[in-house]
DNA sequence: CCTTATTTGTTCAAGTTTCAAGGATGGGCC
DNA sequence: GGCCCATCCTTGAAACTTGAACAAATAAGG
């Protein structure tokens, strides 16, 4: 029996290995520096912020907890205290559920509507700056297409998922 | 005087928006996804693995705090934290500096160097998985070229810098 | 020298995220 | 109904991050 990796692994090519560490470090400091743009403007952290934003283009702006963490990206838990915050703050609100009494609603009130709506322009341009401001009309696109495809590599097999959504 | 904002910002085309919403949950399915295969394979989150992996790719396997934090792109604090916790785990030792007095050394342990040898395989295999096994030969180039393109465009302006380096 | 400014790295407090556990409801099945 | 298990969401503790404040040491100017 021979447990241990017999095989040398498939390494990254240089090419691989430098345009990994440009993307990690672009991510790195893009996260970094959209915190601490909206952390400065809006008084929240990116995550949070996308939670208000994808709160506003919902139904009635309002979602149930789970169906928000999904479009997040974010686990049930860091959601439930991302909203508590929120809560805090007076730009999110809990509702029940009348279907189904386990459910929750996260509702973005209208102070919630307004911190997004005064804050989106300098975020559009951070991003706009950070980003496609420096591309080529090619490299956008291209761009779109290549998270697009790492995006559904990554996204937990709907149906039959093995994994109770996001482990 | 107006000091409020005139103008309409330049929104995000829908292509734009499309392309952003891509980015941004990739990302952060990504970091997910390599933070849980490291937490799991090698005990620490992938911020903690690139402090080893750049260590060891220094002469000597050691480096200025300062030097380290900007290489791996996260403030001082962090690193300081970040360093007590390795160290606590032997994989890292502090190391003072002859020259300055002020200055540390970070040391990468021959177990640190043990721990990353191990994980490196599974590190790298994740990483291929994740992206480059998904993309054509165009797109590991044109990733490259773009992400190279952001991370310059929001390093912190070297000599002069009006921030303290990274704020 | 002597004073002032800068750099280096740490620490504290506050905030955020993760992980494991748990309470409650819903649904299926007999 | 009664039982079992899945789903919905929350909680608490530990780990991690952040920003400001700080002490020590060095550099820069007069």
């Amino acid at each position: 029996m021979n447990t241990a990796p017999a095989e040398e692994p498939r390494w990254l090519t240089d090419e691989e290995q430098r345009t990994w560490r440009a993307y990690v470090h672009a991510s790195t400091l893009l996260e970094d520096h959209l915190d601490r743009q909206l952390q400065r403007d809006a008084g929240m952290p990116h995550v949070y912020y996308h939670l208000l934003v994808v709160l506003s283009e919902a139904p009635r702006r309002r979602l149930r907890m789970t169906e928000l963490a999904m479009r997040a990206k974010i686990t049930r838990s860091r959601l439930s205290h991302a909203v508590a915050r929120l809560e805090k703050n007076g730009w999110v609100r809990r509702e029940d559920c009348a279907d189904d009494k386990r459910g929750q609603f996260a509702v973005l009130t209208d102070q919630g509507y307004d911190v997004l709506a005064q804050s989106a322009p300098g975020h559009v341009q951070a991003v706009r700056q950070a980003i496609f401001d420096r591309l080529s009309s090619e490299q956008r696109e291209s761009l779109g297409e290549i998270m697009q495809i790492v995006a559904e590599g990554l996204q937990p097999k709907e149906a039959g998922a093995d994994l109770p959504w996001l482990r």
